[in-house]
DNA sequence: GTGATACTTGACCAATCCGGTCAGTTTAAT
DNA sequence: ATTAAACTGACCGGATTGGTCAAGTATCAC
């Protein structure tokens, strides 16, 4: 399982979103321009837009047009797996297969399988709001020092 | 850490050699062909010579030139991790970087580091001795189930 | 209603990597 | 000398990935 930089970028955005999910009942109630999150995390414009859609698609995120549109995350973040978002960004868990007619060769696609199955594991055990947290500590820290 | 046809047919090799190392007395003494592997493998001729090369590079196997050549493992089964040799065919390990300046993303990051590391512990664990076990324990119970 | 803003769609592209090939050379046993 | 086998290094085509572009459409502010 490798990440690729559009599972990696399908994070941020979705990152960003929860950040701003937080503030329901503003005005906005958690819409969030595209620009910005490409200037916070600095993605390629037309990239971005492109995952935005693929994450709406999945149903976690929902698009308001027009003048003063924007996404907005619409599912709780404790329900998303980093491994969801993964794999709906084409992380695909089964790796390529082999021939697997020889024994031998089984046997090693079994240990390639179970290794994976590892990381996959690890991955499924993190949501979207442990990250939050996360992040928030470790914003939260970095102040504290600093003061 | 994604497992390349290069790794995979990496493995074969040096299991097929691993089960001639034990007729040692022999006059062959552990010398197989590559040609005997590729028939028994399926591995696409040159591509296993290419192959056989970068696991003499590797300090695992020695080549012996001319009529009646071949290859020979010259080390103990049980000294190599299949991680060792998957690493050893280009699987790298640390996958691409992503920039770590954003905090969020250096979070995730981490998170990305932390299931590979599942994986290639995982990987580590298992020996190329180990595959050569448990093939030979399903050839018997195999064998069993016929007779 | 008109313009500005911002999302939508689908095609497109360049670079890299990977699996695999090939021609020709060198070595050693018989 | 012949033959079998390993060695070398260059080469190649296709797939995947990261990213772009142009044109369209919806909505709000005025």
């Amino acid at each position: 399982m490798v990440i690729s930089a559009r599972a990696h970028y399908s994070c941020l955005a979705l990152l960003e979103l929860a950040r701003h999910i937080d503030q329901e009942g503003t005005a906005s109630d958690g819409l969030v321009a595209a620009g910005e999150i490409r200037e916070r995390h600095e993605i390629p414009g037309p990239f971005l837009s492109q995952i935005l859609r693929s994450l709406i698609a999945s149903g976690w995120v929902e698009s308001i047009r027009g003048s003063q549109g924007g996404y907005r995350l619409v599912v709780d973040p404790q329900s998303i797996s980093l491994l969801d978002i993964a794999e709906a960004a084409g992380c695909h868990p089964s790796q390529k297969r082999f021939d697997e007619t020889n024994l031998a060769s089984q046997v090693l696609c079994e240990t390639w399988a179970n290794a994976a199955e590892c990381a996959r594991a690890e991955l499924q055990r993190v949501t979207l709001a442990d990250i939050v947290n996360r992040c928030s500590e470790s914003e939260h820290a970095r102040l504290m020092f600093y003061i």
